[in-house]
DNA sequence: AATATTTTTTACCAACTGGTCAAAGATTAC
DNA sequence: GTAATCTTTGACCAGTTGGTAAAAAATATT
């Protein structure tokens, strides 16, 4: 028991050894880089390995040297998501004024709209099969919007907002914001390639009209 | 030339013979239904045949005698999806009173939402992996909407509702309605069992306040 | 009842899928 | 430099996939 090294000689697969080498990092993060394109593209069981592999440069026993199934992979981009995806909420301040909060909010949604539109995706292809993966995720997520909607009840409640559902107006923000980025090829052709390009500009524009003004007191 | 019979014995499919026979009808009806879950729930490249054969009680090739190839099952789906999908958006009535308009249109669309939320989730998951199939439909609902913000420009001319981009309104309202559709899990589970059963209900109530109120000229 | 047609089944195929294995090649530690 | 480790490759495999062909079974037509 003297030695600090247990050798584990079984399986000595990448993300199992002792230290992670400078190589391995490189190549998790194409690996992972190149797996969000695809299976924000074509969902979980429509993304292939070989075309993973393909996109991330590496052959497909190469990848799966430092992956060892699909699942593994697919796992790790959605555990690494959640956390970005749930920070605009945890910066909702109880202290602040109501729809300036709300407002920074959805201002919040809408940049990881635009600067993550796959994330974006990856995560409503696994809400449209059902959430099969991320059962226990949506648990936590739901005792943050269950605490969030409190604050707003404390907020309706002194007269400083609209009297509303919390809990709904949390999915309108959700939906509206996420529109951007999951429904973007819609949103595109109806523009016109002209408006397009000011498309989140104008979002947040009117996002904010839209709810400053619907949940003035 | 006299005979009206084109025989065509080079490939008798059912769907390509000239009477539809009572059976044919019957079966591409369960066909398609089977494939509406299936194709709703996995996508395109998640879906098998198999699957949607099993669904319909039918063996694989027994299916693909009444439809060719998957692509002819799904693009049937589509084509007699858009139509029922377009239509609350025909029924806008320019000479109505605008935020009344609007609160009708909102109220079909959550009602195609809850009633029909196989067909929205089939149409998020081909927008969602850039509408490959639907290029050309996206171009008739772009002109269709273009007139009807129209409308929405002249209401706002009279000074009859909020000035407000007409486009970005609505991405809002389809956002809004068809996420309880196509988020179904993640509402259901955000909400609990008890508030959950009400969810349609309090959308309409929520969401007509937001866009009536947001809207006030 | 005999014929023509439509429907269903059985057996099959080639391409692709996720994944393994052993050996070769490249790095690193000593 | 050499041994130990880490990385990459090519060949391979069993199961699944979309789809076919031919014949059997059921139905419709006369």
């Amino acid at each position: 028991m003297a030695g600090t090294k247990t050798p584990q000689k079984t399986k000595p697969r990448a993300s199992e050894t002792r230290k992670r080498t400078r190589i391995q990092a490189e190549k998790e993060d194409q690996i992972l880089e190149a797996a969000l394109d695809v299976f924000s593209k074509h969902g979980f069981r429509g993304a292939t390995i070989d075309q993973i592999a393909e996109n991330a440069g590496l052959s497909k026993p190469n990848l799966l040297y430092y992956f060892r199934t699909k699942e593994t992979i697919h796992r790790r981009l959605l555990d690494g998501l959640l956390e970005n995806w749930l920070a605009p909420l945890h910066e909702i301040n109880p202290e602040g004024e109501p729809l300036v909060e709300i407002k920074s909010y959805i201002c919040r949604k809408l940049e990881l709209a635009r600067d993550y539109p796959r994330e974006s995706r990856l995560f409503a292809n696994e809400i449209l099969q059902g959430a099969p993966r991320i059962k226990e995720e949506l648990q936590d997520l739901k005792n943050l919007v269950d605490e969030k909607a409190n604050v707003f009840k404390v907020w309706i409640a002194a007269g400083k907002m609209a009297d509303c559902n919390p809990h709904h107006l949390f999915f309108s923000i959700w939906a509206t914001t996420q529109h951007y980025a999951d429904f973007d090829a819609q949103i595109c052709t109806v523009l016109g390639k002209a408006n397009c390009e000011n498309r989140f500009k104008d979002a947040e524009i009117f996002l904010n009209q839209l709810f400053v003004n619907g949940l003035k007191p």
